[in-house]
DNA sequence: TAGATTGTTAATCGATTAACAATC
DNA sequence: TAGATTGTTAATCGATTAACAATC
């Protein structure tokens, strides 16, 4: 899809462009150079104009970028544009919090079902979506075309999950279990180890960075 | 209180490591080379011995790692030695995941208050923990010494609260709002983001890296 | 001792920053 | 046009990998 191989840093810089700039639209501003940019991101200018010009010119000489086209254009690249099924693996705290997280469905991502194995939570809604039970799910993904499934259940269950989600054709995994998934090369993963996290805040404690 | 810089890389690095060097002593290896170690974790061998070197000679030559020694060591590291205070600020969906993940609790992040703005909230605990308001977060975080601050609530109530934390002698926040704090050099922020995390899986699905 | 594997230096690769010609 | 700012090339910096002498 695309020409030259995009780096996984600059992947990972480019939603918070779009949040500066989705923040700088909302304050109607119009245009904005890469240097005014910097100052506000904390970055320098010359990794703006490089990052962006990855994809190509959205700028202009003597003028900058205008906010709302450039905007318009991350959200494209980073596939914003799209709608999302996805689908929710482990009904717990953190599995519901991402249900009710609705800022996610304003961006296209959107959640048809919820599984788990707990018995007890078999028919009960969250946000309207329906919670199932985990082996209902090959029959409930050979029925819906779903793309993205975010696991927040233990590593344990994920591993076992994870196969019958290739299997019927999903394509990308949120994971929030404590594992790296064994994947086959075409399905893409992002995982959220939020241990991980924190035991990198206690190092920085620790150490001042 | 480290003589060199530790580089960003590594220390993102170390958590995995300790999380498959405690998966190895569950199944009870004794002890283990960086290439073993290099297959298991998809990275090279050369890498491992980098990494670990940062922090002084903890393996033997001719034998490898002692596994459960390696684990300590990096444990200590990490500073999961020790133990943390720590509140929860917005008692949504999110922050009562957090305050309900009891795993947390057994590596020493202990989360004595949870705190929100909805009154409906007030009285309400979660595991034990009382949810309070945050008109009272300054007296409490007064009374009781508090290492860490967990951040689950809007942007716009992230910026407000973080001067309360830092004026009260928090110096880690566990940033999961939408926005770049605002903070003292002193205070060590980690930031969760996870939209920005979804949106990174939503490119590479739509690029296939 | 011989074999294995580390610790560490040197080489390579990639990412960031600086500089400036192109151009709006 | 003159001034501003991009797009892009070149220089620098940092991180990863390779290689191997040290040593258990």
């Amino acid at each position: 899809m695309e020409e030259r191989e995009i780096s996984k840093a600059v992947v990972k810089r480019l939603p918070r462009y779009y949040r500066y700039l989705g923040n700088l639209l909302e304050e109607k501003v119009e245009r904005i150079s890469s240097s005014e940019l910097s100052r506000l991101m904390n970055v320098t200018a010359s990794q703006i104009r490089q990052d962006l010009n990855n994809f190509g010119g959205f700028g202009q000489q003597g003028y900058g970028y205008n906010v709302k086209h450039l905007y318009k254009e991350i959200g494209k690249i980073l596939g914003l544009d799209k709608t999302y099924s996805m689908v929710i693996i482990g009904a717990g705290n953190l599995g519901q919090a991402l249900a009710n997280y609705v800022r996610f469905e304003k961006r296209g991502f959107r959640i048809i079902g919820i599984f788990d194995v707990n018995p007890r939570l078999s028919g009960v809604s969250v946000r309207r979506i329906p919670i199932m039970m985990i082996d209902e799910l090959g029959e409930f993904l050979g029925n819906n075309k779903i793309d993205i499934a975010a696991l927040t259940l233990p590593a344990s269950g994920a591993e076992e999950v994870a196969p019958i989600l290739t299997d019927h054709g999903i394509k990308a995994i949120w994971n929030f279990a404590h594992t790296d998934l064994h994947l086959p090369e075409d399905i893409v993963v992002e995982n959220v180890h939020l241990s991980e996290s924190l035991m990198q805040l206690s190092y920085k404690l620790n150490h001042m960075i």
